[in-house]
DNA sequence: TCAAATCGGATCAATTCGCTCCGATTGCCA
DNA sequence: TGGCAATCGGAGCGAATTGATCCGATTTGA
C-alpha cells in the first residue's frame, strides 16, 4: 500500500516544473534536479518515462531539455503515477494480464477490488498539478507549511493523527 | 500502488472466515488453507498477524484455531490492511517515522499526499467482509457506488474479470 | 566540422517481500 | 498422571522487484 520512490519523486518534479512552465518554457533535468535535490541521474529516468507516457516533450541536444505537454490544470496525479508505476492495480487480479493467481476460482473478493481500485484513482485523479502549486500547504495539524526541514524531523505524533482523521470510518 | 500479496491473502482468508463463522464458531489454519488454495504457512503467519491486531482470537492446542472478535459487519478492508501492511501511507512522508527524505524541505506536495491518503483510505474502509459474502459476484459492471466519482476512466477493462469468477463456493 | 550538452537504454547493488522450517504451548487420551 | 498430537508463534533464508549509477547515441550551436 504504498507508492514507489520513483513516483513520488516524479510528483515532485512535476510540480517543480509546473512552477516554471510560465517564466521559462523550457527547462533540462539538470536544473530541476538542483531544484528539487534530486540524484540527476533519477530526473533523468524520470524524463524517459514521463516523454514515453506523452506528459512532458523532450529535445535533446545543446540547449535542449523538456516541457510540459499540457497546462498543469490538465495534469493530475495519476496521470504521474500510472506514468512511472503503469496502470494502478491494488491487487494482480484486476490487471488479468498476470494471471498467476491459482485461487481465482474460489475467490469471490476479486470483483469488490475493482470497485476499490477505481476509488484509488478516481482520489489521485482529483489533484491537479495546478492544486500542488497555487495552494503550497493546508492549515491542517501537519506542521503546515513550515519550510523548517530541521524541526519536521522529529515533529512528534501529530502527523500520525493527521491521517487517522482523515480516514473515513 | 500496488497492496503487497500478503495483505491480498489477508482479505482472502478472513472472507473465508466470514462465511464460516455463523457454521462452526471455531475454524483452524489448515481448512482454511484448503478452502481458500492458498499455503499453509502462509495462513498461519496472517493469523498471527491478525491476533496480534485484534482481528481474531486464537486458541492453541489440539482442537484449537481461531474465530473474529467481531462480526463481519464491523470489520473493513482498512482494518485487514492495516493488520498485515501496518498504517496505510503512500509515501514516506507521511508517517514521519522514517525521515529519510531529503527534499521536505522544498516539497510543496507533501500536504496534499494526506488528502490523497485519507481518500484510499476511505476507499477501503467503505467495504466490510459482509458486503464480500453476502455478495459473491456481480456480473455488472462495477456497481455504482457513490465513492466512485472518477472510475469511469478505466473502469472498462476491469469489469471483463469479474464473470471470469464463476465458480464461487 | 568540431565540440559540448542532452536524453536514452543498460547494468549492478540494495532493500523488501514471500516462503519455509523449527520451537513453544495447550488440550485430549490412555 | 504421563505422554502424545495438533496447533500457533517466531526466526531464518532465498528470490524478486526496485532504485541508483554508468556509458553510449543523438542533436544543436559555434
Amino acid at each position: 500500500m504504498r507508492l514507489s520512490s520513483l513516483a513520488d519523486y516524479a510528483v515532485v518534479m512535476m510540480a517543480a516544473a509546473a512552477r516554471h512552465c510560465g517564466a521559462s518554457g523550457r527547462l533540462n533535468a539538470t536544473l530541476i534536479a538542483q531544484e528539487t535535490a534530486l540524484p540527476l541521474p533519477t530526473v533523468q529516468k524520470l524524463v524517459s518515462k514521463l516523454s514515453s507516457a506523452g506528459l512532458i516533450e523532450s529535445t535533446r541536444g545543446t540547449g535542449g531539455g523538456f516541457r510540459l505537454t499540457r497546462p498543469p490544470a490538465a495534469i493530475n496525479l495519476a496521470d504521474i503515477v500510472e506514468a512511472i508505476e503503469g496502470p494502478i492495480a491494488l491487487t494482480a487480479c484486476v490487471d488479468h494480464s498476470r494471471g498467476d493467481c491459482a485461487v481465482e476460482s474460489s475467490c469471490s473478493v476479486r470483483p469488490h477490488w475493482a470497485v476499490v481500485n477505481g476509488a484509488v484513482r478516481g482520489a489521485l485523479a482529483d489533484i491537479s498539478l495546478a492544486s500542488l502549486t497555487h495552494n503550497p500547504v493546508r492549515p491542517d495539524p501537519v506542521e503546515g507549511r513550515s519550510f523548517s526541514s530541521s524541526a519536521a524531523k522529529e515533529g512528534g505524533a501529530s502527523t500520525s493523527s493527521a491521517q487517522t482523521a482523515a480516514g473515513v470510518s
